[in-house]
DNA sequence: CACCAATGGTTGACGAATCAACTTTTGATA
DNA sequence: TATCAAAAGTTGATTCGTCAACCATTGGTG
């Protein structure tokens, strides 16, 4: 079969939707964290992260898997929190090949504000525009394509016989 | 006010949906579209504007705003796709400043292939998954938030005595 | 204990995105 | 018509993300 089946009306609307929501809704995010705070968006993910670990530090492996980012990326950018100091890093006791890293107090006082800041864009742009019944529709629709995804990657391609 | 009102549990739940979808989604759309046709996600974009435009061209800056991309990024895309073969470009001759841009044979062809693996992939991870009133729920969520997101661009910040 | 694959991270090179500065052309106005 | 601001694109510099190769440590097995 050459032809897949193509979306209906109704389905176009929500995919349509859905792709652009998506690019509208990350650019502001990020526009918003850098233009008030001065952090962009992967910045802030770092920073809420380790703020919320306890001690406010990670190993970076663990950090990496919270992000689901590559090793490779995460120690670059890293690096650059790291020479704006807004984190730290030392090698783990425990495992010599490992590091440890965490939020300096500078990084705590941004964080704080860019939470502020990030809970308000996220109401003013989406939450509070949205009956509860779209809410819980809303995160219903979330958990299912984040486990749909889930499954897709565990299982690439296998399929072929249905 | 220094605190703003937090999320309670159904908007966190909510809200952490929706990044943590878009975040996963975008990725995986992306991933297979490079793995099965050899196009980004805005290659693909592009290529797509263009195959439904009359004549398959647009005017550079007609391309810009469909896409909402900066003129700058626009253009250094669309050199490295003319250099794959992917596009043409030539000045306009009803306005010699400006440029027209067309798809290429070889890039209907790529459109063609990698629309259908799109709309498979929408179908896999996201549309065949959910019922008719998640799907019309769903498209009336990106509408809102599409709207919101278009009014806070108009008016940046002149809101402060509600 | 000697070896060796797997783990944890860094580095360098390249593709992509953004910003500012710079053409060229257009179109309005004095 | 001479001028000048705005419009349409391009270019160069900087930053960010990804890929592949690399180094150091660990831990298991012969």
């Amino acid at each position: 079969m050459t032809e897949p089946r193509w979306l209906n009306e109704q389905e176009q609307r929500a995919w349509r939707g859905l792709m652009a929501m998506e690019e509208g809704l990350s650019a502001f995010i990020d526009r918003r964290l850098r233009t008030t705070c001065g952090l962009s968006h992967p910045d802030y993910q770092v920073l809420a992260h380790l703020s919320e670990a306890p001690g406010g530090q990670l190993r970076s492996f663990q950090l990496g898997e919270l992000l689901h980012w590559e090793k490779s990326r995460l120690s670059q950018h890293l690096s650059r929190m790291q020479a704006r100091g807004l984190v730290a890093r030392e090698r783990s006791k425990a495992d010599q090949r490992g590091a440890v890293v965490s939020i300096t107090a500078e990084g705590r006082q941004l964080i704080a504000t860019a939470a502020r800041q990030h809970v308000g864009d996220a109401r003013d742009a989406v939450i509070d525009h949205l009956t509860a019944s779209e809410l819980r529709t809303l995160a219903t629709i979330a958990d299912k394509v984040q486990r749909r995804l889930a499954a897709l990657d565990a299982e690439p391609g296998p399929d072929a016989g249905d």
